[in-house]
DNA sequence: CGAAGCGTTGAGAGCCGTCAAACTACGTGG
DNA sequence: CCACGTAGTTTGACGGCTCTCAACGCTTCG
């Protein structure tokens, strides 16, 4: 592993407080894998052998049921998942695998549970990023039953603008029947979601998206602090 | 509070394995409150003030927005809810409302944001369940994005049933429109839902659901150990 | 007895998914 | 360089799921 990204996962929230004797000795446990585009990293249902983090690259969490499948989440670096899973030793609720090649840190679980039990720092961190995530994944349930799939797509143009840095223009990372997983809507449906969106500010050209009126977009897609906001 | 209260309390996950003195001092810091029905107990984006724990009769968290509101989810005793805002001082995701009577301890935010800081155990213990929270919503997403609503309403009864002690035959604790609204339908969807798995061996009598044939039920539902599975 | 609230039913419309076909972009091999 | 194949995307047609609106019956309670 590279040395500047040790101090990256160190200087994390979630790893920042702990003793350097413990983060030294999860480090040391951990392996670094590289794994190729499209390869199964977990299978839904079985029990964690190795906290993931990922370095590099892009990984989706997804889930299938009764010959349906959605996406919950798409990752990109530097993330940690299936955290929850890890410290109480609970089967996956979903699989993952990667969109392209990636670079993932594989701390085993069980070193995690020990260390949490014994560095009260790290257990205070992780008790700030599980409240994260629940926050993350009840606001993307809201998200789901308080919206249909344009305001959910107008929405998430709205975000991802702004995680990239807010220049009103940005190029979707992945493909467009990806996201239409992802905002729970099939892949036909997305396409007349953004002719919809289309006529409320934003400008489309393939894959690259323009937000030509934010004002006009936003009173379509009414964001709310307490769906869309991220950090907390 | 009643003596035998403070044991349950006690004894709950949450406080089982924290040091006695500090669970005293979070004790004595709390309020032990009566309210009467329909009365709103929190509102959705304030700072959170107190931890909830519901003692007695029932609360639903619910959102609202741009017209829409949805519950997200009803709570019975004893259970402690909004814990992801307190332990983050994170503003409400959803509001609280009183179902019926209920008496509710409070316990200071900021002495459970102490205790957390000082009380390892208790750290630990706000780890495991905010994991399972967190579990418990991702389940929920997933029933919502995978299933449609006869489904969704077939899994409830079969969840249902199975907390009620298995008998086949329970009472729907509240209105049915609520349901509608836990299950993501609206009221008149429910009462075509309620026709649809009556027949698939459920017996229906006003609120009373009597489970006839549970494999076909079963058949028709699909139950998943990733979906539905309470405890883990 | 009347009023109000809940639940059900029916009609209609809109949202959304499926299927099929056409179109596009892109890379490969001839 | 071009023809071709493939994968991804778009479009149209259609049907089904779900919501809304309205009407009606039932129960409860004043």
């Amino acid at each position: 592993m590279r040395p500047h990204e040790i101090e990256q996962i160190k200087s994390s929230h979630l790893f920042h407080d702990m003793a350097d004797e413990h983060f030294s000795s999860l480090v040391t446990a951990a392996y670094l894998q590289r794994f190729p585009a499209h390869v199964q990293l977990l299978h839904e249902g079985d029990r964690p052998d190795f906290l993931h983090i990922l370095l590099e690259g892009g990984v989706e969490l997804y889930s299938r049921h009764d010959g349906r499948e959605t996406i919950i989440a798409i990752i990109r670096p530097v993330t940690t998942f299936i955290l929850a899973a890890v410290v109480g030793d609970f089967p996956y609720l979903a699989s993952a695998r990667t969109l392209e090649a990636a670079r993932i840190l594989l701390i085993p679980a069980e070193s995690v549970r020990a260390i949490a039990d014994k560095d009260a720092a790290f257990s205070r961190s992780l008790v700030r990023e599980l409240s994260l995530a629940f926050r993350g994944v009840m606001r993307e349930l809201k998200n789901q039953k308080l919206r249909n799939s344009a305001e959910r797509l107008a929405n998430w143009i709205i975000r991802t603008d702004s995680v990239s840095g807010r220049s009103g223009r940005f190029t979707i990372p992945h493909d467009k029947r990806r996201l239409a997983s992802l905002l729970g809507m099939s892949p036909e449906n997305l396409s007349r979601s953004l002719v919809t969106v289309s006529g409320h500010g934003v400008k489309l050209n393939g894959r690259t998206v323009v937000i030509e009126e934010p004002d006009r977009l936003a009173t379509f897609a009414k964001p709310s602090t307490t769906i869309d906001e991220a950090e907390n």
